[in-house]
DNA sequence: GTGAAAGCGCTAACAA
DNA sequence: TTGTTAGCGCTTTCAC
């Protein structure tokens, strides 16, 4: 089939009667002035021939692509069924993302790449000169997230970190949530309820999350002058059937709590799901709080207590960061935004 | 800052002692072929400066990119928070997408669309270059959609339609999955229960699906012989608010419905959240049955029955129609997969 | 204010 | 088998 041929500046200059420069100083308001006269004859010939540049031919000369890349980070060995971003955190960030690079004039590429996969094929898109910039989630610890960092850093990309930090001394600004503040508050608020045997089902170890939540979780009860109790601390992965187990385990103890904390929301309903199956009333019997606050969170039955994360805003500022880390000299003060995470109280707790 | 320059082909060359054309031969294991002496000779050179092609320079030579785009279209309006991948159904087809792609050496471009939306922009990205394909999601009926496509065809871009099928005359594969047998067999199955007054709460009817639902629910009624009552029949958006008014509005009829299809899980759960909150026992007094199949359905108490929708699976095929459509000649067959639903059963019907 | 031309890094056609 | 070179489509320096 005759595959019509590509309409290129040429063909515009010459329609126009102009050189390809003036075509081009048109096209980009610069870098140089043109006349008015001559300015509205090239945007005439485009029109006419309904010119769109090639976005190839300008990248490889400006060595800008205007795309930035959303590295995936994560585990994603659990379970039968991948989950890459049916995770509620990740597609509201994913939305955050998307957005804010649009709205920018930016495209996004999303790369997922497992914890414990190879780091070539990720080598292979940052040296291809494809991205202005990278979006990085870290899900791990700090140190456990070197090699990535390190080798974002050696290819010299603007990069933002989101969710956890990355060690500073890559000089990557960060876009986190605060897990601890946000187990601490929910903990704290319900010793205020009048609960002393708090349990805590956290998630897989392996995240820092889940070390995090932990630990303010645990932070609270010291602060209150309550005993940590090891035996109503549990939990495996973020799959329900180990919360659920968990649950198990914990409300079978000699003395069982009056109140859970679950480490996430979808941890929290199969936990509320095998209470209520063993006839416990929530919260009649025990309270539970999630934690991330999904959109169903509101819509059930008894609707959840939860902590909520702003993962949209945590997006969209992620993005703003990276431009800004592409605009400004490569000094760019980084920035480390904490954002603040929020009890909602439902009727779970 | 003295940012160090690109390694190139050439360096390469110069150091393996060949000339640039037999380094791309080495490099794309072909044209043409290479003795293995100088191969190794070259492959040792690529290693020792760590050369890494750019992509850039490549596709503008030989016109591909391995990139494929998601136009991810919707109505992007509804309620105040924007929902773009948090949809259930978003972010389980965005899984297969980019697991997909990246297994098969592609990278994945996200891009949002609003339905009203100018299409000006997408025209940009279409014509620039960048992309050997495209997966659209359509989400209204099919003659709604025909800009979009239209616009896609004229570009001449390899592309596959999910969800929703598109035009025939425009010759795309589609990858869709049959709404309207989904919620036929959930209908069959309440009638098959004893019930004889089903109630269906639909979705937004912007949205092909729901039409798609809407009709699959009064087809098993009439294949029933049961009547169609229009007073059971409500709904207005994908928003909980509008589910609950919804469910309100049914079960304060002459005749309350003993069982009720909603048009999505996330519709579901609210209804039975309002029902319980009016005394209702589910499944005892209504039955409910929810549409979707999202990860969530089977952790609630009690757990949902829904129609469950291969999501990840649509995706997966999808981009390999798209890769299918790109190498095959571009008259090649048309696809229309449409993939199979199936009832879940569990504790709400 | 505008034109000519170099060159971004690569692939492949043409030579040898 | 390998080397030489044109050119993908654009931006921008150099000349005017």
């Amino acid at each position: 089939m005759p595959t019509q041929k590509r309409v290129t500046h040429q063909d515009v200059a010459k329609l126009a009667g102009v050189s390809t420069a003036v075509v081009s100083y048109v096209i980009n308001n610069g870098p140089r002035p043109t006349s008015l006269e001559v300015r509205e004859r090239v945007l005439r010939a485009i029109a006419e021939l309904d010119y769109h540049p090639s976005a190839l031919a300008r990248s490889l000369r400006s060595q800008r692509t205007n795309t930035i890349a959303f590295i995936a980070s994560d585990y994603y060995d659990v379970g039968d069924n991948i989950q890459i971003f049916t995770a509620p955190s990740s597609s509201a960030i994913l939305t955050g993302l998307v957005t804010e690079t649009k709205a920018n004039g930016y495209y996004l590429l999303v790369f997922p790449i497992g914890v414990e996969e190879e780091l070539n094929q990720l080598q292979v898109l940052l040296r291809s000169g494809r991205l202005d910039g990278v979006v990085v989630r870290l899900v791990q610890e700090s140190s456990a997230t070197d090699p990535l960092l390190e080798m974002i850093s050696s290819v010299d990309i603007p990069c933002v970190c989101i969710e956890r930090p990355g060690d500073p001394r890559f000089g990557f600004s960060t876009v986190t949530f605060d897990d601890e503040r946000g187990a601490y508050t929910a903990t704290q608020y319900l010793i205020e309820q009048g609960h002393t045997r708090i349990a805590h089902i956290h998630g897989d170890l392996r995240y820092d999350a889940s070390l995090r939540r932990l630990s303010g979780y645990r932070q609270a009860l010291t602060d209150a002058n309550l005993p940590i109790d090891e035996q109503i601390i549990a939990g495996k992965t973020w799959l329900s059937a180990d919360a659920i187990a968990a649950a198990q385990r914990i409300m079978q103890g000699d003395a069982p709590p009056t109140a859970i904390l679950a480490a996430s929301d979808t941890l929290a309903f199969p936990i509320i799901q095998f209470l209520q199956s063993q006839g416990y009333r929530i919260p009649g019997d025990v309270s539970v709080i999630g934690f991330d606050d999904i959109p169903l969170a509101r819509d059930m039955a008894p609707a959840l207590t939860s902590i909520r994360i702003p993962f949209v805003e945590i997006g969209r500022k992620a993005v703003n960061l990276t431009l800004d880390a592409m605009a400004g000299s490569s000094n760019a003060n980084t920035m480390s935004d904490v954002l603040p995470v929020e009890l909602i109280r439902r009727g779970t707790a």
